[in-house]
DNA sequence: CAGGATCCACCAGGATACTG
DNA sequence: CAGTATCCTGGTGGATCCTG
């Protein structure tokens, strides 16, 4: 059981887990929104997003192909060359992920501001 | 570092990172869509998740009441009876969430059979 | 240039026990 | 009932080295 009975979610195929398990990552979202204007070469993806190890990014973007949401073509060249575009089924995520990316924007100044007035409840908090 | 530069993102405050970071873990959408149909006691959401420790959820509560997301009330009573809801912000985050699981309902399918048809590329690929 | 292989550090998260 | 405190493990992800 991954999910609550009231959501659809019988057993080991949750889709809300399965899909929510991979944008939650530390880089799918990233690469997903880096290949977005379009095509892009393994390096390019690096330099844009800088913080993202070779070993991270490749893994990343393994899983986005397995998954059919990412294209690998291979051109047979030396120094090789290796490019990732969307597919139609990357680009139809697109769309939610960019509702979440709008929100996070759009709300990251309450959510800030609701951290910076927290406090602590002190355990034995009566009324 | 936390985002690329083409989506105003230029350092430590990056609302992506940040707001991807919660809804990427294992129970806080769980959480969310719990208390979405109304409030919910810490026992009743235990009970409606079933395979959440209290620890985490206690620890996801927290943090949602932290991000202004839920908030808390105790009831001065014996035993002790607390319950949460939803805030405003809380609640307008469900619409892009929403639209992540209806994502991931809708398309998940097509996931599982691009996984399924996986062939693991060869190391030196070539064409 | 694109990435596989290896080693390692960190922490999310589970189990258990205790408290108001 | 609603937590907190402690201990412990597995997986995520970083650094480094190596190859086609």
């Amino acid at each position: 059981m991954t999910l609550h009975k009231s959501t659809a979610c019988d057993a080991d195929h949750c889709p809300i887990r399965d899909v929510l398990g991979h944008i939650g990552d530390r880089w799918t979202v990233l690469v997903l929104k880096a290949l977005e204007p379009g095509t892009l070469r393994f390096g390019e993806i690096r330099h844009v997003i800088e913080d993202v190890s070779q070993r991270m990014l490749a893994q990343t973007l393994r899983r986005l192909e397995q998954d059919g949401l990412v294209s690998r073509r291979v051109h047979p060249s030396i120094p090789p060359r290796v490019d990732y575009t969307l597919t139609d089924l990357g680009r139809s995520l697109m769309e939610p992920i960019g509702a979440m990316v709008d929100w996070a924007v759009t709300h990251h100044e309450d959510v800030r501001a609701a951290r910076a007035a927290w406090v602590p409840p002190p355990s034995h908090t009566a009324l």
